[in-house]
DNA sequence: CATGAATGAGTGTTCATTCAT
DNA sequence: CATGAATGAACACTCATTCAT
């Protein structure tokens, strides 16, 4: 199936797929203020101004690589659930999959934060994501036939896993002189007792 | 008691503290990169110069900032203890003051990671300073008598609270549709087992 | 033949070569030190940042300010050398067009020298002007069908006349109590023998 | 002989001589841009401020030493010359002697022309050193009972020898493809026609 | 004579963004 | 849709120099 338009895409992808993916390679490095907008026009391969056609500003490119990471993260964990077998082997997987995806994004990770301060365009995009990120959770849980659970201890257990996935890969955990190993696996205990519909793990 | 040096400083206080305090107040609004070293200065009524005769860098800056932030946390968290009574209304406390000395800090707390990212030197002083509140952390611990816990415990309790903090002290929760109030209340919880030796809380 | 962009250059020239131009008349007077990139771009019409859209840098400029002024030299040493005459008068017409074109950049010899010691980059395009000065003379030698010399002896006198030819520009042999003329003859004497294949003057 | 003040001098050397000593190895090393103020006084064991108590600004500074490697210059081509022997046997030495000086002070011969440039006192002491050496060049000769010689050729001979030295110190000549054997030996000639009342060299 | 601290005026360079085509 | 060239507004940092003591 052809490109949908006579002048091929440089490289069959889509201009404006081709500047995700390269804000992608760089954010995830870099971070949002460590990567312009012309490194990313030149990493695909498209002229400066191009970006703005496809994009309002940086914090728009930021928020399109940021909501695909965000996508790409449930969707594998939805194979991991899927792949079945008890709570603690999901889990397990889950936590592997969780550590190696953020591992995956550092730059974008750490720049999450600071980005919504500064432009509430992006806070807004975290914000939504933050509420997507919660509606699949909890749907997830609905679906799993789970009891019903208040939804801030759903966004508790979001927010820890979270936590705990940036210390892991950042590498702060064996800075600190602890065990990753050892971390790993409250991770997973966390993971496990949110199956199991049990409150916050032992 | 007069000042040691002959010009008297502006306002009673050290030129060094000055510009700390007026870093402080930059950067718990409009964080790391949305504050300028001269506008630092002008706030602290020195001249741009002045910065670099007591700091190396902007970062540096940044760096006392920080460092000065989570000293006063760990005070006042010791007061909190020292305060007395039972494990839950310390907890409840300390949950208090943790959230309040969060919010007074969002642009820093924000900056936290990403500064971490790009700067080398920076990144030591956040693990540094993850090192110490571990430390302290578990001196508390001794002190109080209670059990000896694993030192990844601590660090896992140490992040969540952290991440809680952040979500609480910049309003996150409510824009995610939860409640504040009970957000907090799984601070709290997380705080008291803490406290109590237990394992995280239920 | 129409501007091959649509946006005309402002006065006929690309913007390159109007801040080569730019430099050049502000080195020349001002030096490398004397002379800010700020000021190259307003005297040349266009925004500071446009400078660096052209150059990487500020020796860069210098660069090309110094090579061209180099080939100019030589273009017009040709000249004299086309214009004919016995070999005395070719050497006086080519020491005033020398002392000529040095006067016109006291500023740039003046920082060459100072330049190369402090910006490797710089050293490189000094010799690599050295050697092609040098390869210059000798192929204008063998075009002459003189006698071929040691590559040395022709170094020695490019590094005579430049020195004449500096003292001469910079009003140095005055103010030193001398006689410009007199020390100019020297010049021709050198540059005379040079072209009768003649060992250095006497 | 002790020091004539009560306060001893850091290490037996006057402050001002300290300054100079600073400023030399500095200037040598990195020319008169490439060393700040404060290095220098930093490096002579001085507050910043006390360079100004000795010196009026920082040409200043660099004035004292190139003076005094002027000076010492000179003194050295006088112990050349009393050493005695024919004078190819002195000139061979001179030249030696003359290389290895320049050799020492590259930043400091880097700098001398645009810092004249810049700063019309430090032109005037670049004058009058020039002047001095014209003076004691044609007094030796004098002394040495060789015939008076134009005023000019004197001139033209420090100029020459001047950027001979310049270029073996730099390593220009090398780095042009040229023999420095070969080029200090065009040194050496000319120092011997000077010597002999000669003519510039053949 | 010496100084610690401070400073004003830069200075080269960056970067998100925008036109005209 | 794409672009080449250009830009305005910073911005972190420097440095020769100066007081008050």
């Amino acid at each position: 199936m052809p490109s949908r338009r006579g002048k091929p895409p440089k490289d069959g992808l889509e201009t404006r797929q081709r500047l995700v993916d390269a804000g992608r390679r760089l954010f995830s490095v870099d971070g949002f203020h460590g990567t312009d907008t012309n490194r990313i026009a030149r990493e695909a391969q498209v002229a400066p101004a191009t970006l703005y056609v496809h994009f309002v500003d940086k914090t728009d490119v930021f928020r399109a690589v940021y909501s695909a990471w965000v996508s790409e993260m449930w969707e594998r964990l939805s194979l991991d659930a899927i792949a079945g077998g008890p709570p603690e082997v999901i889990a397990r997987r889950m936590a592997r999959s969780l550590v190696e995806h953020y591992r995956k994004a550092r730059g974008i990770r750490a720049t999450v934060q600071s980005a919504a301060l500064r432009a509430p365009a992006f806070r807004e995009l975290y914000l939504s994501e933050g509420r997507r990120q919660l509606e699949l959770a909890m749907n997830r849980r609905s679906a799993r036939g789970s009891l019903p659970r208040a939804r801030e201890d759903v966004l508790a257990t979001l927010l820890i896993v979270e936590r705990l996935c940036d210390a892991l890969a950042n590498d702060e955990v064996e800075a600190l002189g602890c065990s990753a190993e050892a971390l790993e696996r409250v991770l997973v205990a966390v993971l496990e007792a949110s199956l199991r519909d049990a409150p916050l793990p032992h």
